[in-house]
DNA sequence: CGGACTGTTGATTCGAATCAAAACCGGTGG
DNA sequence: CCACCGGTTTTGATTCGAATCAACAGTCCG
């Protein structure tokens, strides 16, 4: 079991970074507490202060921040072999809420356990470190998306990302993934109202970029959706020696 | 020169960070390289990889990416005493431009010297960790910002934001603060037009919660004025003990 | 079967973009 | 000293993308 957490976490890793052997012992070393969520239920909740972070083992969650009005926009989408709270090592308020977006199963690692095999393997604090560097270029993408992007362009970036993140871990096949994300957390991940997040789904349909049958999305054209999204990978720092 | 630099550097980091003395001093033993640029200057570019990091003495600088339809979004906003590219020191290729706001006086300091006080004092590897993680966590809330908040709730969040940064470093007298950011500059942070971010501003101004002269912003009513933005300081995380 | 989400459709409104032009400002040079 | 210039700010008229409001259909599940 916790295995099989930390080699979810060793492929999440080894996208992005390089790790010697030394390093990959001490992180299956790594003592995880397991947990099952259901959707929607609340991992960290904002202004909250952790003791731990949380490893996504299967599943999905994001982080998610709400305005006094009510509404909600959702920060970040996450996927099994990250660790969507590492922040909180360094950051000990919570200023977002962190929350499982379908069935998940995660795995809870002491802040004291993570610190210690920073400084013991400096190695792996630097890919830590890294990984949290991505994520910051991930949310500058995503302040052009919402900032700058027509709705139709925002939302097929976002698909186009999302398939380029899970085939890095394996979990897409020719364009196709799961994702199961009800329209109206889509329209929180993307600044919209759900209204136009179904009519701008419609159009990506109709012009056979996409097909999506329940959880299944299915990106039938990528050159199209990533030209329709101005998608660069650049952004998401998958090469290790760059 | 350099010692003037290193203190800048050191004023901003114990905002959010405790440094003890060693680490102060070898702060102040890193070699600077001293450089002054014009308004607009590009300092590196989208794509470029670099072998330095650039910490800001005097002025403004900003972070940027364009869309390839011509338009710009700007990704942040950075102070004296701050290193905007500091990801640069394990992300080797640039996924933005960053850009002199306004003329600057910078500082380089080379990836060698960062590296080596970083292993040579864990604390301060820890400092600049959290200081990239502080970056992160504003990206987050301006995300919330372009994604969710109406234009005259954004335009207040970014002043209350400058205010309460510069505060910090002592660049703010009672509400009062140096902001030489033209409105197309204004309009490319908010995700807006300049024309739109020019009436708003009229609008502050006629509600009497801001004036602005040139490139003096002075907030009358800081209540109000945080109010209309939602503006929610946690996330600044300018409490070293949190 | 009924209820609660989730997705879909249509009609209407609204905030902000766009287009276009004028006013303002600080600097430069004749 | 004033005319001129480029950049910035301001104003008005119009358009447009997306939100809102409201209702209805589909699907899952107890």
């Amino acid at each position: 079991m916790i295995a099989n957490l930390a080699a979810t976490l060793l492929t999440k890793l080894t996208v992005s970074n390089r790790l010697d052997g030394e390093d990959v012992q001490a992180i299956s070393r790594l003592p995880i507490r397991l947990r099952h969520l259901q959707a929607q239920e609340m991992i960290i909740a904002d202004g909250a202060q952790s003791e731990d972070c949380c490893l996504i083992a299967e599943g999905f969650a994001f982080r998610a921040k709400s305005t006094i009005d009510g509404s909600r926009q959702v920060l970040s989408l996450h996927i099994p072999g990250e660790v969507p709270d590492l922040q909180s090592l360094h950051l000990h308020i919570m200023d977002h809420d962190l929350m499982a977006l379908t069935p998940c199963t995660v795995g809870f690692i002491a802040h004291d356990a993570l610190k210690a095999l920073n400084t013991a393997r400096p190695s792996v604090a630097a890919a830590f470190w890294r990984e949290s560097l991505i994520d910051a270029a991930i949310f500058r993408e995503w302040i052009v998306n919402v900032g700058r992007r027509s709705a139709t362009a925002r939302m097929a970036h976002l698909f186009v990302e999302m398939h380029q993140r899970l085939k890095a871990v394996g979990r897409t096949h020719e364009g196709e993934f799961a994702f199961p994300i009800t329209q109206a957390d889509l329209a929180d991940c993307l600044g919209l109202s759900t209204v136009h997040v179904n009519r701008v789904l419609q159009t990506l349909r109709r012009d056979g970029v996409l097909a999506v049958n329940r959880a299944d999305y299915h990106i039938l054209d990528m050159d199209k959706m990533s030209d329709i999204g101005g998608f660069d990978p650049t952004y998401l720092h998958q090469d290790p020696s760059l």
